[in-house]
DNA sequence: ATGCCTTCGCCTCGAAGA
């Protein structure tokens, strides 16, 4: 059993990688970030075609989640409980549903743009809501896994250049702080089992070309309670995904179960 | 080496991403 987080960067500009991708890999469940359409607009039939039953709570050009699965998918939860505006006007960040033993909770945090930004603030709230919710709904007695786009490093191992990213946005202390709250909850940062290594990244810049030169950061993440961790034989980036033409600037992370 | 690329839509420029 495969599961994979992928932030593709727009479902439609990459279904051309992506379909192959699954072709090749045969991943169970595939959690999506960054789809950037509405659910009208999604590719469902190329990936129900390819497989897959899907779930996907979408919007017009930003954010946007979905789930690929194999297995039939039950108890689909949409959005932050507290989100608001609701409706058409709420941002798509979070997935939840239940896939055979696992729970499953797929997350696309706020960017922040800047620790000076108004922003900054939105997704130091946003990570608190996101705690509550795990607090209030979930259990780690559970197969549980919170994976996605967390748009935080956990340490500086996560960093290319940890001395011009101090304090930076990604980098700060409060978001640091905010992801340890997380996993106080019970949950591991997973890869962190398997590699204790630096130069571990996620994402690298299109704009300075940061990938030839493997300037990233580790900021996509599976988290994973004590019972789905200890049936986790193996968490991998797959590299190869950034290879050749039209990649997306996030690698797919895989976690593979016995 | 975050003014360098990629995506979307008010679509041939601006905004946002991280």
């Amino acid at each position: 059993m495969k599961i994979v987080t992928w932030n593709v960067n727009s479902i439609r500009a990459r279904l051309p990688r992506l379909l192959p991708w699954l072709e090749e890999n045969e991943p169970e469940i595939v959690c999506l970030q960054e789809t950037k359409v509405v659910d009208d607009l999604f590719p469902q039939e190329e990936l129900e075609d390819a497989g897959y039953n899907v779930e996907k709570f979408g919007q017009k050009t930003y954010n946007g989640v979905a789930i690929l699965s194999q297995y039939p998918i039950e108890n689909v939860v949409k959005g932050l409980p507290d989100d608001e505006p609701s409706g058409d006007e709420r941002e798509a960040r979070v997935l939840g549903c239940q896939i055979e033993k696992f729970q499953i909770l797929n997350v696309y945090v706020p960017n922040g743009h800047d620790i000076e930004s108004d922003k900054y603030l939105f997704k130091l709230q946003w990570l608190k809501r996101l705690v509550r919710m795990l607090t209030e709904g979930y259990s780690v007695k559970d197969r549980l896994i919170v994976c996605g786009d967390f748009n935080v490093t956990f340490d500086d191992r996560d960093v290319y250049d940890p001395e011009e990213w101090r304090d930076k946005i990604h980098c700060s202390k409060p978001e640091r702080r905010a992801m340890q709250n997380l996993i106080d909850l019970g949950l591991k940062d997973a890869l962190r089992k398997f590699h204790t290594d630096r130069d571990i990244y996620t994402w690298w810049d299109f704009r300075t070309r940061g990938f030839q030169r493997n300037a990233g950061l580790r900021i996509d993440h599976m988290l994973m309670s004590a019972p789905a961790l200890k049936a986790c034989k193996s968490v991998e980036v797959d590299m190869t995904a950034r290879d050749g033409q039209g990649p997306s600037d996030h690698a797919p992370v895989i976690a593979t179960f016995r």
